[in-house]
DNA sequence: TTCATTGCAAAAGCTTTGCATGTGT
DNA sequence: ACACATGCAAAGCTTTTGCAATGAA
């Protein structure tokens, strides 16, 4: 996925390619690991956008419909986001103590779900696993 | 998980057991499957209860901690609960289409998870897995 | 030119909180 | 009596939206 893949993303949809689109899907191609909207609004003021809060609000559901990013856990309150690689899919292990993310894949697990879903008659679009507990540093 | 096992617990805390937190809790007891706060407050309010939203949001953090509760999925911006059942715990499958949510369970996967985590040296204490998708109705 | 996009500020929706009042212990 | 609990309304936070101005095609 690169500038080019966005642009015509966008001009697909009869959608304007914009400069502040254009920041926002640069600075979130830059990301990694998890963000949610104010972490990305933040960045993008540092750096000097002049981007709004509306926009990057706005912005996320192309990112997410283009399949870049993908809503992960939510903490708090607010939405999580985190770019979706299609060469390393993992489900999260997270630590309710120091709130350390572990990343893992299992292939076998990946499997297994498929069965499960064929069994159930449903097609399995995409899953979110977490599993809380203590990281070895904190048990 | 009874009204005395509630009682002990609040008391416990050097809490007061209170006319409100009794019939919030009796109420949770009740409900079958999902509910959020506001679910939760209409039903108290349909059985002529005085009880007050405020009133919800504190003691909902009661019922995770004494763990009759726990948090599932969030659909749309807001918390959901559900009450935990040892004898069955289950995960999700969730249609994107028209919402219905299939409940599954599966002891090998419980196991494969198990067997990711000591790998990691995390000490797995509970899992939230959610499989999204369309149902065989929506297909 | 034309219509989508933007920023702003206001609104919306869920949840939390300050405070005066009420209530278990 | 004392401390915690409650209801209310206000405040807090994240997210959405109306509108006038701006900008891409």
């Amino acid at each position: 996925m690169n500038r080019e893949d966005f642009k015509n993303f966008i001009s697909g949809k009869g959608l304007k390619v914009t400069k502040k689109r254009n920041e926002i899907f640069d600075e979130v191609l830059k990301i990694e690991g998890h963000f949610d909207p104010e972490e990305l609004y933040i960045k993008l003021k540092q750096k000097g956008s002049k981007v709004s809060r509306a926009s990057i609000y706005r912005t996320i559901p192309l990112l997410v419909e283009i399949g870049l990013i993908e809503e992960v856990e939510r903490i708090d309150k607010h939405a999580h986001y985190e770019r979706v690689s299609f060469d390393s899919h993992h489900d999260h292990m997270i630590c309710t103590q120091c709130g350390k993310v572990i990343e893992f894949f299992s292939p076998t697990l990946e499997v297994l779900q498929e069965e499960i879903c064929q069994r159930e008659n449903f097609r399995n679009i995409r899953h979110s696993l977490e599993i809380f507990g203590l990281c070895k540093d904190c048990q």
